[in-house]
DNA sequence: CTGAAAGCGCTAACAC
DNA sequence: GTGTTAGCGCTTTCAG
């Protein structure tokens, strides 16, 4: 049998090896598993022999090491949270609310960025798969059937995507987009445009065909333009394909892209919302205080975040019964729409 | 002996069991070792029982288990980020720097909130202690005592404090506050105030200090005034106190401090930087589009996140050594700041 | 090159 | 109420 002396440091400027159960237990005079039950079953276990082994404990600076209990039990008290793309403002608000759900039932998110690539999601999946409770996969490139496949495996809750026999949890995307329609047309636009987001994106195709079932039984015109990259850089490119039409109004992907294009109109002279109005998606930060303050459909996506942190902790088994969740959204009118001023 | 089942499933509903390396081993008709030698290296087995094996693995859908793996070698490919508020758009560059350095490096991020408590911090340090490689703490509110304790214990990057005999990295912090008030000296100010944050904010009072001794030296006033919330909510009382004042120009402890002002002067009849400019820290996500875009102190946070990690994932070793690094900082003037003129 | 066996730190039966 | 024992899934000596 190979002991290793618990407390001598292995050279210079090397760490200690951490007290284990095991050491506490030794210098207690006590069994392990007494130790342990000193720990996680206060009850079970003598009051006096409990507080002796607290205080030996916190003399040797023990800490139960989640691994070894992760190891036994399966259960790590971690969430997966992947989101496509951790560059993206969009998402902060979903981390931030997840991360404060999981905080407060006790659990810890690992987070992952597939940096928009299926392959990268994949990977990152797989990973961290073995570590968590739950997987919460966020606007998620992967196909259903891969997605079928990790939620037979793990509970599993999308975010912003759905998908047959798989849990998720979407902000609206049907009478929020038709809102935006509304709107528009309630202001005069009769030409509107959208500037559309990556092909592959679940929630663009759904705000896609929506707008434009809305604009027809409404007798308005909308086409689509795109896609461009869903990010601030792409506003000018967005912008400017907006300006070569007819259109009196935008209604851009996200507000990334509407805050990109605002700022692309004010360079080429134009006023918003004299001139053309802008509508975004997510309310992010920055949305309010933009100029002008963008009118967005707000996202509830920390809201979101929690709802999906607390499917997992909570009730993980009903992810198997994959039900679906939608948080309502709303319209928020700020300064970017106005009433339309026919264009030259 | 007890013999689980390998792939019968416990009840409606349920998932089956993952296949662990065991499965593959009997299944392949090996002995363990050599599925895990397949698995990790590769030179030492012979080619074709390694393809076998990996053959029959794959169709087992194993995947090795990273906790079992990390009980063992007691590494674990995972790195803590603990930063001390989620919510701060301040940190999201941080925490996109850190992840996607530790993804490049093959690391997986924990990712922990303080919610601006030690008590919290503390708490959760412990728990994803075991858990990782190496701790990142943004903005620490920690005693020097315990950050010493903790990086005693494991590798321990600080960002944005320091702390004898700890490892940290800091955003520059002494040239560019003394450029924020040389810059405003050459526009002709002569008196400024400083909106503080946080008492217990190491990096606030490094702030305060350069500023202040710096206005000494071009012999111009400077008054602290706060503290404030350091979040666009504390921009209201702090551009009222600011307005009681007679300073031609206010520095804020943050960005979000200082576009929270900056709304308030312009609801207060006041043009920025017409009748008094603003300036902030950090560069955060909509200082560039904000109303008017600010003049702020880049706080290079991603690359701040990204060092660390370096430092973490690369040479751990050296955080025994507690070497300090800082990265420098720029101003970048944009609009909210402009010739002083005297105040009624 | 491959197998057998020990054990990482902890929890959970199962005795006593 | 407390100790003993057997693993969780994996890696790692140590033999063969």
């Amino acid at each position: 049998m190979t002991v290793r002396e618990p407390t001598e440091p292995t050279g210079v400027g090397s760490r200690p090896r951490p007290a284990t159960l095991t050491d506490v237990a030794r210098a207690a005079g006590v069994a392990p598993s007494t130790v342990s039950r000193a720990f996680t079953k206060p009850g079970r276990v003598n009051a006096g022999t409990r507080e002796h082994v607290l205080r030996v404990a916190a003399e040797l600076g023990y800490r139960p090491n989640p691994v070894a209990r992760a190891l036994e039990s399966g259960r790590t008290s971690t969430l997966g949270l992947v989101v496509s793309d951790i560059t993206n403002p969009h998402f902060f608000a979903l981390v931030r609310g997840a991360e404060r759900q999981a905080s407060t039932a006790g659990f810890t998110l690992l987070l992952g960025d597939t940096q928009q690539s299926p392959q990268t999601e994949r990977t990152v999946v797989d990973r961290i798969h073995a570590s968590v409770d739950g997987l919460i996969l966020a606007a998620s490139r992967l196909p259903p059937a891969e997605l079928r496949a990790y939620a037979a495996t793990k509970p599993l809750v999308l975010i912003n995507r759905q998908t047959e026999d798989v849990t998720s949890v979407v902000t609206d995307h049907v009478d929020g987009p038709r809102q935006i329609v509304e709107h528009l047309h309630s202001l005069g636009h009769r030409a509107l445009v959208f500037l559309s987001g990556p092909r592959e994106s679940w929630s663009g195709a759904q705000r896609w065909a929506v707008i434009r079932d809305a604009a027809k039984s409404l007798g308005i015109a909308a086409t689509r333009l795109g896609p461009f990259p869903p990010s601030m850089a792409g506003g000018p490119a967005a912008a400017d394909a907006a300006i070569g039409t007819a259109a009196t109004a935008v209604i851009a992907h996200n507000d990334l892209l509407a805050i990109g294009a605002l700022r692309r109109f004010g360079d080429r002279g134009l006023t918003v919302p004299g001139d053309i109005s802008v509508v975004g998606f997510d309310d992010i930060f920055g949305a309010d205080f933009c100029a002008p303050p963008l009118t967005t459909l707000t996202g509830p996506l920390d809201e979101a975040g929690r709802k999906a942190v607390e499917i997992l902790v909570t009730q993980p088994e009903i992810t198997v019964r994959a039900p679906r969740f939608s948080l309502p959204s709303h319209l928020k009118i700020r300064e970017s729409t106005g009433p339309a001023r026919p264009r030259a």
